[in-house]
DNA sequence: ACGATGATGAAC
DNA sequence: TTCATCATCGTA
């Protein structure tokens, strides 16, 4: 059972702004929104900075991942696999490239959303979203709905998949609840 | 355990 | 222009 405690508020790039892994963390418990569901954000990684031998940003500025060197609180959407879309919110602030991947969001009776590409495939979000800004007026944007989360309640393990990151691929940089 | 399936980035 | 690689999933 989930109690609201305040009123909602949509999260924007304040919020995004701040450092990723804080952001990443706080992410547990917000709402991903489409104009007609919201689905409470359950587990996602971090990705945090030029240093960052797991990010897509390590080896600088390419045409795939300009947006997370935009401005935070923009989406980023990228293809892997020949078949799966990911979604990141890009975050920290213009020409620091880091974002959050959103791994998972609380099931709905309609479908298990346990995976990154699951959450995607299942609310038709691809590319179409990439470097737009996470708003209403997008069709997708994440909101705070005052479920409070305590910190005994957040896991965190090295990220999914990134094996060949050396030093990175130990950081406990995935969270979840 | 592995195949599906295609964009990406770097080498040649 | 080719090639290895890839932040995965579903079926086995």
């Amino acid at each position: 059972m989930i109690t609201y405690h305040k009123k909602m508020s949509i999260l924007g790039k304040k919020f995004f702004e701040q450092p990723t892994l804080k952001v990443a963390k706080e992410l547990l418990g917000k709402f991903l929104c489409t104009p007609k569901e919201k689905f409470m954000i359950t587990e996602v990684e971090a990705y945090d900075g030029p240093k960052d031998k797991a990010s897509h940003a390590y080896k600088g500025k390419t045409a795939r991942n300009t947006p997370m060197f935009g401005p935070a609180g923009v989406w980023y959407v990228y293809f892997v696999y020949g078949m799966h879309n990911m979604l990141n919110i890009v975050v920290g602030s213009k020409n620091y490239p880091a974002a959050v991947l959103l791994r998972g969001l609380l099931s709905s009776p309609r479908a298990k959303l346990d995976g990154p590409a699951k959450l995607t495939k299942f609310l038709k979000i691809d590319r179409k979203f990439n470097g737009k800004k996470a708003v209403p007026k997008n069709n997708l944007w994440i909101e705070d709905l005052g479920v409070k989360i305590k910190k005994s309640q957040i896991k965190s393990s090295p990220r999914i998949g990134v094996q060949y990151a050396g030093e990175w691929a130990k950081k406990h940089y995935r969270f979840y609840l």
